[in-house]
DNA sequence: CCATGCGGGACTTTTTTGGACCCATTTTTT
DNA sequence: AAAAAATGGGTCCAAAAAAGTCCCGCATGG
């Protein structure tokens, strides 16, 4: 056997560190998210026993990390620089920053960043990679940029995470579509106006009646205005979007048992801006609506941050991700084993269903 | 509270992570050095109970670090790989890195390394250390070179561990001194020869009858012969000597109890090549014997590598290494801490009996 | 050939852990 | 203003894990 990196070193002799490292690590970032939060309420979260997690708390209190007073627990100073600061040590030391390494050659992609955790046990995940994508995204702007940012729990957690601050001017933020009666579209109006207002940025927002005929369409689209930001959309320098699984989309949309079983048929296994795509990125359905063309993005859009995460959303990822020249992935750690899993099983395509 | 480097990050979040790391460090450097070892000598070497050391033993073993069988528990390649790599991340986890810079700058030396552990309770530290100086020997080897060692447990140890192996030819090994007597200067003898060996270089001895008179040196002196490995002591271009306590090594030498006051009274802290010092640095008295003469080295001497261990060497050690222009200093864990507290508690003069 | 020391297992005692409460107090809600 | 809920802290007790002790079969080395 042949022992790597330094850190290796560390988890050969103590076995455990990892262990009691991710324990106090989720710990103290659930209370940097919620302070003050209460003893109780974070047992149940982490489905601990009271005294075990009673027995954390007393401990990071002495490392002086916290403090528990009568309205609940909280993070010193201290807590909060070590938090915000430890990520980086922690992901080489979790084997995270060799994650990265192999999806970066694996999808073909710029950049990615994975965030320790799997959203679908640890909520506070959702809002480190929308810290983690507002950081990116903060890099990437420059004056007189047209953003487009797209629906989604994982978007307005971008938008949420962005601190409030000086930007580049002339910024206008636009949602990456609108759709026809999809909540999900309503979202990303609410996204795109908040984004705007972290960012002191004017926005355009897109809304389409409710249950519009798909050849209605036609028409909107001959408006003055909603061409106007369609236009505005498709010259979008900067894209911000998640990623749904086909089946979770299909079914938010209210399709019909005979829809669903269609989708499947065609291997649909992601949705973007109401695109499905196959295992193989191609696109096999689409959502009536307007927005984003695939076609005039790929020429003209500069960076495009995708953020996605959760282990179920590994052959949606990459799917669209694999196939598409995205700038940066953001990832959670949960979806990120699982597409390495995935891709070492049967590369790349979709295959065992766990 | 302001937090300092990445690895402190870890003793803040784990501080337990030291404790474990260096008990079983500690255990695999002891395998490393004693192995095939039992059980039971092991425990009785750490004071451990059979079944703690049981525990760590397997924990160990199913790491994959060592082997345990018939005839006792030994590590495997990458246990001794592991043990002999990890030094420096240990050392910069327990904040040995840091130690060596303070002592750096405190003692104005130019190259300092600190051995993990105390050599007076963990014999193998004594080993470490001479490996650790045998590595820079090694470094410092030009062919034709004349190296000079003196006596000891530490220069022992540093030819012990000195791998047998390709070294620079023309090199000749003399004892720093020849003395009167002393066992000491018998052992100096041994270790030079053994040093000359391991580098296949020639040596010269210098042995001096026992109990000769004070007036009988000059004559010696006289001597062609002993005359010739005088100047070759004195043109030495590399130094390797250890560091006595006064009090030891006035009992070493069978000092009556009037020498040992008289010696107490002249504040005599450190002995090398037979000269005792003050805290100050200033030679109050010496042993009877030949050998270097302390100007001529400063003139010649390209390296003068010391070796030393142990809390109760620290008084010496400042005194001696802290009072001149010396290269490098290996000395263990145990040394290094207490001469920071004397020197953070009285600067640099000696205090606190402990 | 025997004596010594080895690892491994079994048994018992001790310590630690963990779960379920209750309590006084403060904060929030009504 | 009063009641309701949530806070940290403390206690009791069962369960589990740790640790001390002893014994056994076996290889090795004198």
């Amino acid at each position: 056997m042949i022992l790597g990196l330094q850190k290796d070193y560390l988890n050969l002799i103590v076995p455990e560190l990892p262990e009691l490292l991710v324990k106090r690590y989720q710990l103290l970032r659930k209370i940097y998210y919620s302070a003050p939060i209460g003893r109780r309420p974070l047992a149940a979260y982490f489905q601990l026993g009271e005294k075990v997690l009673r027995k954390e708390i007393d401990l990071l209190r002495e490392q002086g990390l916290l403090t528990v007073e009568q309205q609940g627990i909280s993070l010193t100073s201290s807590g909060k620089i070590l938090v915000t600061s430890i990520t980086p040590s922690l992901k080489s030391l979790l084997g995270l920053t060799s994650l990265e390494e192999r999806l970066l050659q694996l999808l073909k992609i710029k950049r990615v960043m994975v965030v320790p955790g799997n959203i679908e046990t640890d909520e506070v995940v959702l809002w480190e990679m929308g810290r983690a994508a507002a950081k990116i995204l903060k890099e990437c702007l420059e004056p007189e940029m047209i953003l487009a940012i797209s629906g989604g729990t994982s978007c307005a957690a971008v938008a949420d995470m962005l601190p409030e601050g000086p930007a580049p001017s002339g910024i206008e933020v636009v949602p990456a579509r609108g759709g026809l009666g999809e909540v999900v579209d309503y979202q990303a109006n609410i996204i795109a106006a908040r984004l705007a207002q972290k960012l002191k940025a004017r926005y355009r927002l897109l809304h389409l009646p409710d249950s519009l005929g798909a050849e209605a369409l036609q028409i909107v689209m001959r408006d003055e205005k909603i061409k106007e930001i369609l236009e505005m959309i498709n010259s979008a320098k900067v894209l911000v979007h998640g990623i749904g699984t086909a089946d979770e989309m299909a079914r938010c949309r209210n399709a019909t048992p005979e829809e669903i079983e269609k989708l499947a048929y065609k291997g649909a296994v992601g949705e973007v801006f109401g695109l499905f795509f196959n295992a193989q990125g191609e696109i096999v359905d689409r959502i009536p609506g307007l927005g984003l063309y695939l076609e005039d993005m790929n020429r003209h859009v500069k960076h495009v941050i995708v953020v996605a995460g959760g282990r179920r959303k590994a052959e949606a990822i990459i799917s669209i991700v694999g196939n598409h020249p995205h700038d940066l992935l953001v990832l959670d750690e949960g979806a990120a084993r699982r597409i390495l899993e995935i891709a070492e099983g049967g590369e790349a395509t979709v295959s065992s269903g766990e």
